[in-house]
DNA sequence: CAAGAAGTTGCGGGTTTACGCAAGACGGCG
DNA sequence: CGCCGTCTTGCGTAAACCCGCAACTTCTTG
């Protein structure tokens, strides 16, 4: 067995060698890239199975490199160890797994004999493996309850890129006031109208940025989910 | 001398503790912390006079723990040990420093050899260090040259936090035109103007929203800039 | 199939934004 | 002192935004 670590901080890096090193006896190499790119690079040319991934990476982080990797290959077994459960991370992640695939998300603040398990378990056994508090997030993303619809989500986004109702409308194929309605309902759902009840006249905010914010500060989004958004536009915008 | 180290990731932590042993044979003790709150608590305890600080925590950020330190004992020598250079954090940072406090900021992708020197320099020549990188994000920053004034970052803050026109007149004690104008000002400096051109009927954008954006993917804003506003905010409302 | 829940669309109108134009205010600087 | 650049403010307008009301389309469910 062969396992790529693609990971950008070198002390991460190398505990995640010892780790897997101790973990997978039936493992006879282990090679690392740095960054995201690299490891599609390596994932390619040495047809890997077999992924540690770090979601967090400055040129191109872990969700590209795992989706552009199980386009090519979707049978990968993919680990991803991150710092972080925001609901936006999860929610990414979820969105790019191929039917069946075995891969798990694991906290870099988990135990030593966590990460080996799940090592054992993805890489071995074929098994998914989701961090309890990630695991958390995902039903309450995903289901319903109290999360939120891809189609909140959705609008959430575009709000965010800092779109006007109308290009929205044109992007999602929606008349004007149903994205209105939409954006209604994202209002009402982040509880963005809270301070401005009883005519408080100041603490009166822009819904629209408001939400933004709100979401932000909740998780919802972070730096890589718009980075991905912003991309994403781009791609729709040329297209026209 | 005693140094004390607050860092979250417990494998960057232990790295520090190795590098700060090796780099100052007249350290004695060495003390951790593992988050931004224990940090303040240890340096108060022990009074400490050296400090190894990280910047992003989950519990309490290195800016905020920074700063009530430093309140209490100007002269406290402080590196900020950080993996990015993002404009939000230099900027945060340089606001909190005291005059003439022996401070440094360095990345941690930084070589051994250059953190034992800012170590050194820090701690026994009271000097100032700053990562090359950081340098040129400040100069740029805080001079006028293509950076942004303290009124137009204010501005940004206030409209990230989603406050309307009127309520951002109040909170700064200005006209209604005046935020407006002030607002033409900095989506002139965001370039965000830049797609709407020639008739483009789509691409065109809310302004509004879409200067957060920018200045969140330029990283003039990062969440902890966002977590650090929207508290003051709240101050500002209770108050009144 | 009828009842109902959920989502889409049009209409209308009150509020907020974005911004051109122009009159002052303030601070250097020759 | 007078000139000039920068900042502030008011007025007015067109566009965008927020949203209540109500008619329809689907889809589910008993």
């Amino acid at each position: 067995m062969k396992v790529l670590i693609v990971e950008d901080d070198p002390l991460h890096r190398t505990y995640l060698h010892e780790a897997v090193v101790a973990a997978l006896p039936e493992c006879e190499t282990v090679i690392e890239a740095e960054n995201g790119l690299a490891g599609e690079k390596l994932a390619r040319d040495h047809k890997s199975a077999h992924i540690v991934m770090d979601l967090q990476m400055a040129t191109r982080n872990g969700i590209e490199a795992a989706r552009t990797i199980w386009k090519e290959r979707p049978e990968t077994h993919i680990l991803f160890w991150s710092n972080y459960s925001d609901e936006a991370y999860v929610r990414g992640v979820s969105r790019i797994v191929p039917d069946g695939a075995a891969y798990g998300y694991v906290l870099k603040s988990a135990s030593d004999e966590r990460l080996r398990l799940a090592l054992r378990s993805i890489f071995i056994e074929s098994q998914c493996v989701i961090d309890r508090e990630v695991r958390g997030l995902q039903q309450k993303s995903l289901g319903q309850t109290n999360g939120f619809t891809d189609s909140e989500y959705e609008i959430l986004i575009d709000i965010a890129l800092g779109l006007t109702d109308r290009t929205i409308a044109k992007r999602r194929s929606l008349s004007l006031r149903s994205v209105q309605n939409r954006l209604q309902n994202l209002y009402d759902k982040l509880d963005v109208y809270q301070m401005s009840n009883e005519e408080n006249e100041d603490g009166r905010f822009n819904l629209r940025a408001r939400s933004v914010t709100v979401a932000f500060l909740r998780k919802l989004l972070n730096y890589s989910a718009l980075e991905r958004a912003e991309a994403e536009l781009k791609e729709w915008l040329d297209a026209k």
